[in-house]
RNA sequence: GCUCGCGUAGCUCAGUUGGAUAGAGCAUUCGCCUCCUAAGCGAAGGGUCGCAGGUUCGACUCCUGCCGUGAGCGCCA
């Protein structure tokens, strides 16, 4: 039963009578300032919408807060119902209502969450790497996210389809065609082909990056010297009387020295690289149109060149296997994977549809969908006649309406592209496809400790699989200390599960909208606001199933009475009445950590439960077996809420 | 330069769309295992919510300006 639904319920015909005329919005929207209270002692929800209504009815708010009270029924739900402060009506919800309600809830296998009324078919699109690159931490939130919000979705009754897009056309195969074509080690290859080509992929990078560094070491010393140049400019002006002018002139130099002090760094990272072991210098001075040649590679699998192309026939299923190797581990499946190479084909008719259309339009020499409020427009051709992402994005768009009958399509991509993205939904719309709901579920970037996006100290970015090892080593450790006796499979079993989900959760509980600092320590903690200890509450709730051998599927069907016979029972029993409020709100605005937040007070309360109220030693058999009910709906909703999450629970941690 | 985001405790972050005395975790200090898992519980300290105005019964939240910071800005994805 709907704790929140029903009260808005009763307070909504107060409303439409207080308010004649009143449209369907407004109601809600002052139906929208009924809300749980912050603090017990105002009871369990508040009304706040005596106060907004005051200026409009030209009434005191505590009038208004009255006559509402007087006309809304509600004295089966409400124990006490008080006005305060400039208006507030605070609830407090009758016990016997609570009980009544839990017990709906326990007798649901589906945790008394509603279906929804209308079902839609949702895509989402998600994790999206490039194939052939290593998977690195910036992209484990988009596979967690949008995996965490596809079980959400179907949890409720839509109908989702995940589809990975991968960037598997890309210039990182002009890279391996080039390694393959001049540094393969065919017998390495033989044995492991996706290791040597990954080889191959770092080895032509190092190769480009040093002809880059070699081209941008001058540019960045011209640089400096005219920055220097400036500085001694503006220094000799240092000695003006001007208040506001000295200050002016002490900023910018202190501006020009942070772009110096940057240049001077960039100047270093050149020269170390320049500097690298012999071998790559020889190499590099082999090969001084490598960074050109890779892209000819590149064009030409792209033009259906047979070489190439049989080339990238043969390296792409191992780069899949690669890939697929750690979404395994991440205990992650799409149902489907459609990368860009899978609309190859298409591009052209759309280009050419467009064009007809009049939609799109050539402008130095590239093909051009110019945007209302856009000063660029989305180039949908380049001037060579190449397509791109954004060609790509559009046939993807047409592929889910037509083939999936797509009402709705999530991309979780990172909020650097909210620019495309925009572009790219206005584009669709002028090409007819309205009736399709595209939303940009952003997120922030990962920052190193400097707060730039991360990369380590050697440039190189943090591998996943690295840190899954990690996560599932650090687990492991703890694992063994706390449950020595138990066999080694058990424990490493523990050690993957609590690994994996300590990293998914530090990802999925950060407001996905915020850039974070990545940090070993934090996303692979096991102690406070973790995936451990909500792992680890669900684990106590089993201990004390075991210990009194209670069949769990029998007391669910039983009927017995809750009993609060401390306060944190009755906080509980409250928490686990907000399940289906928590859900709503997450899918209301795709935001899987307010499923986090909640998971984490409900797995406080039970803490708190579990230091003050024993079950094996309750005063008498009636309390006993509440408190086995709550602990079982604990469970229940713990574990629930994880597998939306995307992490698994165990029995025993 | 233009556009968008962010600035909350020593650190990392929440903050229910404008509600009552701003919250967690980590770190620090103290207390709690004869008792259902101490990966836990309880307590303490720690804040000019970047700064200055404005809007109103009420502002961390909305508006304006400034400061700091990050990202994006026609042929990369």
């Amino acid at each position: 039963m709907k704790l929140l639904t029903e009260i808005k319920a009763r307070f909504k015909p107060a409303l439409e009578a207080l308010l004649e005329g009143a449209n369907a919005a407004e109601i809600d929207a002052l139906l929208s300032m009924v809300r749980p209270t912050q603090d017990d002692k105002f009871g369990d929800y508040q009304v706040n919408c005596a106060m907004a209504l005051a200026k409009k009815l030209g009434s005191a708010p505590r009038d208004i807060a009255t006559a509402l009270v007087e006309q809304v029924k509600l004295d089966d739900l409400c124990e006490k119902v008080e006005l305060a402060g400039p208006g507030f009506i605070n609830l407090t919800i009758k016990d016997m209502w609570l009980k009544g309600a839990l017990s709906k809830v326990i007798a649901d296998t589906n945790l008394a969450v509603e279906q929804v009324a209308d079902p839609r078919t949702v895509v989402i699109d998600l994790s999206s790497p490039n194939v052939a690159k290593p998977m690195h931490v910036g992209h484990i939130r988009s596979t967690v996210i949008g995996d965490a919000l596809a079980k959400i979705h179907r949890f409720i009754g839509h109908k989702v389809i995940t589809d990975n897009h991968l960037g598997d056309w890309g210039t990182q195969f002009g890279m391996i065609i080039y390694g393959y074509k001049h540094f393969v080690d065919e017998q390495a290859y033989q044995q492991n082909p996706v290791q040597e080509l990954s080889r191959l992929y770092k080895y032509v990078r190092v190769i480009v990056d040093y002809h880059g560094a070699a081209k941008a070491l001058p540019e960045a010393q011209e640089l400096k010297q005219k920055q220097l140049g400036a500085l001694e400019k503006i220094q000799a002006q240092d000695h003006t009387d001007d208040k506001a002018k000295l200050k002016k002139v002490k900023k910018d130099i202190q501006r020009l020295k942070e772009k110096i002090a940057l240049q001077d760094e960039l100047i270093v990272g050149f020269t170390k690289t320049l500097n690298s072991d012999a071998e790559i210098q020889a190499v590099a001075a082999q090969h001084p149109t490598i960074a050109n040649d890779v892209l000819v590679e590149t064009a030409k699998l792209h033009e259906g060149d047979k070489e190439n192309r049989e080339l990238w026939d043969k390296f792409l299923p191992h780069c899949l296997d690669d890939i697929q190797r750690i979404y395994d581990r991440l205990n992650i499946e799409f149902d489907y994977v459609l990368g860009e190479s899978f609309y190859q084909d298409k591009l052209a008719s759309i280009v050419e549809e467009l064009t007809n259309k009049e939609i799109a339009t050539e402008s130095d020499g590239a093909m051009c969908v110019f945007l209302d409020g856009f000063e660029a427009p989305m180039i949908i051709r380049k001037k060579g006649g190449a397509f791109l992402y954004s060609t790509t994005d559009l046939a993807t768009i047409r592929h889910r309406v037509e083939e999936w009958k797509a009402d709705t399509m999530l991309y979780v991509v990172d909020h650097r592209q909210g620019d495309h993205f925009d572009k790219l939904f206005a584009a669709s719309e002028k090409w007819g496809y309205t009736d399709v709901e595209l939303t940009h579920v952003s997120y922030g970037t990962v920052m190193g400790d400097d707060g730039k996006p991360f990369k380590t100290r050697a440039g190189d970015t943090v591998g996943l699989e690295g840190l899954i090892d990690e996560a599932e080593s650090r687990a492991l450790a703890v694992a063994k200390e706390q449950n020595p006796n138990l066999e080694e499979d058990r424990q490493k079993e523990i050690g993957r599960v609590v690994g994996l989900g300590a990293l998914k959760y530090a990802d999925l509980s950060q407001n996905r909208n915020s850039d974070y600092k990545f940090s070993y320590d934090k996303m692979l903690a096991l102690k406070g606001n973790t995936a451990t200890y909500l792992q680890y509450a669900n684990a106590r709730v089993h201990g004390i199933l075991r210990k009194l051998d209670t069949d769990v599927e029998k007391l669910r069907s039983s009927t017995d009475d809750i009993i609060f016979s401390e306060a944190v029972e009755r906080q509980l029993a409250m928490q686990l009445l907000r399940f289906d409020e928590t859900i709503n709100e997450v899918l209301a605005e795709y935001r899987p950590n307010l499923l986090c937040n909640y998971l984490f007070d409900l797995a406080q309360l039970f803490a708190r439960f579990f230091d003050q109220c024993s079950v094996r030693d309750a005063a008498s058999s009636e309390i006993q077996l509440s408190r086995l009910q709550l602990c079982g709906l604990t469970s229940r909703t713990l574990t629930c809420g994880l597998e939306l999450l995307g992490i698994e629970s165990l029995e025993r941690i």
